[in-house]
DNA sequence: CCAATATTGTTGCGCTTGCAACAATGTCAA
DNA sequence: TTGACATTGTTGCAAGCGCAACAATATTGG
């Protein structure tokens, strides 16, 4: 009598592939550059986006991470040059991102990698990639 | 130009449902029952496996968690009487945990409302259900 | 038999995180 | 204008985690 299955548990499934995913990229980069995932969410953050208008708390909103999450990312970020925090020109409360010139070399090595991984990735899941994308992206669309 | 896409990213998606399926079906049980994930992965496998002959290393293995969490949330399920821990008939080094009464008692509530909570997913996903978990599996199986 | 090696589970350590409280600043209504 | 409320980012705290070291026990090779 199966009560519960645990190995078809959706949530069991997809933490467990999340941690791999995330230990798996990290071992890529993290000896090399000594990046953390939450790190590399706001270096990523801000290369995307070369607007520059990036606060504390656009990140919060776009990248899934709770204020203080981002907060201590960012002051170890620019503790190792890759950011410089400057302050918004008209309301002092918020506190605007931007890439350094090593911020930006460390982009253009690491983004490549992360790239790569995902083509691996892709490939590995052969004609099963659009039909799993869409369902992660309705699942994610799905709570707001 | 797009450097990169975070939010098209697969490690990043797929992080990111985690976080939030484990924290949306924690709020259904944990103010509860005060069960953390750790603690209800040990439940359940104990609950579908009712042979009995559970160690902490075959818990290790089986359901993704390093030793010393697994450790750690026995220890926990111990003293809240969920669980009790017995000596390996023969082999001294190993602690079989086994659920008490008060540990079916407990599973039996939160069986059903794990139950539920994945045939909301699978409604919300739809007929992309299938091909969804036909991928998050392939992708679990690639990475040994 | 015994010495070297392997396995099992626990624990100290450092790190990361979420939460809540907080200070500083901005907004808005009366 | 001003007083109440909202927003932004930081920090103390407690909890959880992985890693490595460890003690206890088991296995294996000579």
């Amino acid at each position: 009598m199966e009560k519960f299955d645990l190995n078809s548990f959706l949530p069991y499934q997809v933490n467990v592939l999340a941690s791999r995913m995330s230990r798996s990229l990290e071992a890529r980069y993290r000896n090399k550059f000594g990046i953390t995932v939450s790190e590399w969410r706001i270096l990523v953050h801000l290369y995307q986006d070369q607007a520059g208008l990036v606060s504390t708390r656009d990140i919060q909103q776009r990248v899934d991470m709770h204020k203080s999450r981002v907060s201590r990312a960012a002051k170890k970020l620019e503790g190792s040059g890759y950011i410089i925090k400057r302050p918004h020109p008209t309301d002092r409360r918020i506190i605007n991102l931007a890439l350094t010139e090593k911020g930006h070399e460390i982009m253009g090595e690491i983004s490549p990698i992360a790239s790569q991984y995902q083509v691996d990735l892709l490939a590995s899941l052969g004609e099963l990639g659009k039909p799993f994308r869409d369902g992660l992206n309705a699942l994610l669309e799905a709570r707001t």
